[in-house]
RNA sequence: GCCCCCAUCGUCUAGUGGCCGAGGACACCGCCCUUUCAAGGCGGAGGCACGGGUUCGAACCCCGUUGGGGGUGCCA
């Protein structure tokens, strides 16, 4: 009897989606549950697209929601020799061959000969030497099935002539992903694959390739259904909120996530949903797990996560609250604690990055639009700039400089205070491009808008009504 | 196009052949409580996609249809 190992395989994107969130939570409640180890393993094959920072991010969320791992993070890009050694061992079984076509040309061969897209097969018998510039191909079989018994969705065959012969060595020399993850769940001992649906296509060709390598009996597989949008899509960055840490913001709690993540595609069964991080590890099953795309509710998880705020201690809302409130602006204490003489003025000069909509005083707003008579052209100067420039508070210090210039304002104490006045309320404060680099892009630009309009309407009215 | 998968209220789901005249939760509506708003209580509307089988009996099993999704990369 083999202890229960499995793993979490995120690709270091940049930030860490709820769907790999809700797949680590299975793999996690799992692992807890059975007694087994819980692996965490970057898969950063593709270089190109590897983001040095992603990876605290990942080990950041995964520790919010309080999934713990017992090894690791390792890391695919460090483990380039496991690889070339499978490719060694598949090469002199005959298993792979070199293939110099371009993914144009495939397209431009299957568009001829009006076939689907998908690799044709073209190298397969040229006998062509492995060589750098050349990329390896494994030689599917022609005959035959493959088929596993998935945990939640049971027996899933694929017709082998089906598969087409897939990459496993860019020319660039670099393994790709099919196979780094085959070496990976051997050498790690991974018993149970448990992963997205998404990866359903691929499990027959995992299948084809561990057989192939000799790796023995290969691991359970469990596919969990995708966390879909509102349009029954797939879950994607593009459209959707997706990343963890915009949950935390947000003010989330991680308990409330947690039970909530283990809510999507899983019941404890008749009617308790509010369930403790220990209830969920000993009542988890995997193989209850339903096999349906799942819908992120947004506004069911603000329910429950305002049912785990009402059954805080008052001593422990007041806490977490001023954790998060404090998490919210702390980035700026320093400029505020050189300008408070009181605490009571932290308040006023930290305001703006709670309220939704700023609150301006009518004298203040008076007098800045006097004292600036390019008020409008250069909101919009510095919106057009703010779209542009990269959020930081250098880029946005040069845009709000060349938005000035642009309007005839060189001064760059001239230029900042209408977008002082229309981002803060106020006419004081912390420092503007630290203010607005937290207090982020979108809800920046939204009030630069709100304030143009508000100051084009009020010209309009005394257009109307000059005074007498 | 081809391959694979999925199908209970708007949503998440309970349901594994009789306990289902289909239960709960979110959202929605009404009432109560209440200085307001929440919370809480009570009630309401709302669903087994369709068609064939199998069976004494089907939301549950089988087949088909329709609808939806995923994949189709020298991405992961």
């Amino acid at each position: 009897m083999s202890a229960v190992r499995v793993r979490m395989a995120p690709s270091p994107t940049g930030y860490f989606h709820v769907g790999s969130a809700r797949t680590a939570l299975f793999n996690w409640l799992f692992a807890r549950q059975q007694g087994g180890q819980f692996v965490l393993r970057i898969e950063d094959t593709d270089l190109a697209r590897n983001r040095a920072d992603a990876t605290a991010g990942i080990e950041r969320a995964m520790t919010w929601l309080g999934l713990d791992w017992d090894e690791g993070p390792y890391f695919q890009s460090e483990r380039a020799q496991l690889y070339e050694a499978a490719i060694g061992r598949l090469l002199s079984k005959g298993l792979l061959y070199a293939c110099d076509c371009t993914s144009q040309q495939v397209a431009e061969r299957n568009q001829a000969a009006g076939r689907p897209p998908g690799y044709d097969g073209f190298c397969r018998e040229r006998g062509l030497e492995p060589s750098p510039g050349r990329a390896l191909r494994f030689r599917t079989p022609h005959q035959g099935r493959t088929s596993w018994a998935d945990v939640v969705r049971g027996e899933v065959s694929y017709d082998n002539a089906s598969i087409e012969d897939f990459a496993v060595r860019k020319s660039n020399g670099q393994a790709l992903f099919i196979l780094a993850n085959v070496v990976d769940d051997a050498d790690m001992g991974i018993t149970h694959v448990i992963r997205g649906e998404d990866h359903v296509p691929n499990t027959p060709k995992h299948i084809l390739l561990w057989d192939a390598l000799g790796l023995g009996p290969h691991p359970v597989f469990a596919h969990l259904p995708l966390l879909v949008n509102a349009a029954r899509k797939k879950l994607s960055k593009r459209r959707d909120k997706v990343a963890l840490e915009d949950y935390r913001d947000e003010g989330y709690l991680p308990e409330a996530m947690f039970n909530y993540l283990a809510l999507l595609g899983w019941s404890p069964g008749g009617d308790r949903e509010i369930l403790s991080r220990e209830q969920l590890v000993s009542e988890f099953r995997l193989d209850q797990v339903k096999s349906s795309p799942a819908f992120f509710d947004e506004q069911k998880l603000a329910a429950l996560n305002a049912e785990y705020l009402r059954a805080l201690s008052p001593s422990d809302f007041t806490a977490r609250a001023s954790e998060w409130l404090a998490s919210r602006w702390s980035p700026i204490a320093p400029f505020v604690q050189e300008r408070a003489r009181t605490l009571s003025e932290v308040y006023s000069m930290v305001d703006f990055l709670f309220l939704p909509e700023v609150r301006t005083d009518p004298a203040e707003w008076a007098k800045v639009r006097r004292q600036h008579p390019a008020f409008v052209a250069l909101l919009e100067a510095a919106s057009a700039g703010y779209e542009q420039c990269e959020w930081e508070p250098a880029s946005i210090r040069q845009a709000t400089q060349e938005a000035g210039a642009a309007v005839g304002v060189s001064a760059l104490a001239k230029a900042q205070a209408p977008v002082r006045l229309a981002v803060t309320g106020r006419t004081v404060g912390p420092p503007l491009f630290e203010s607005l680099h937290l207090l982020g892009r979108s809800r920046a630009l939204a009030r630069l808008a709100a304030a143009r309009e508000r100051a084009l309407r009020e010209d309009a009215a005394s257009a109307a009504s000059p005074p007498a």
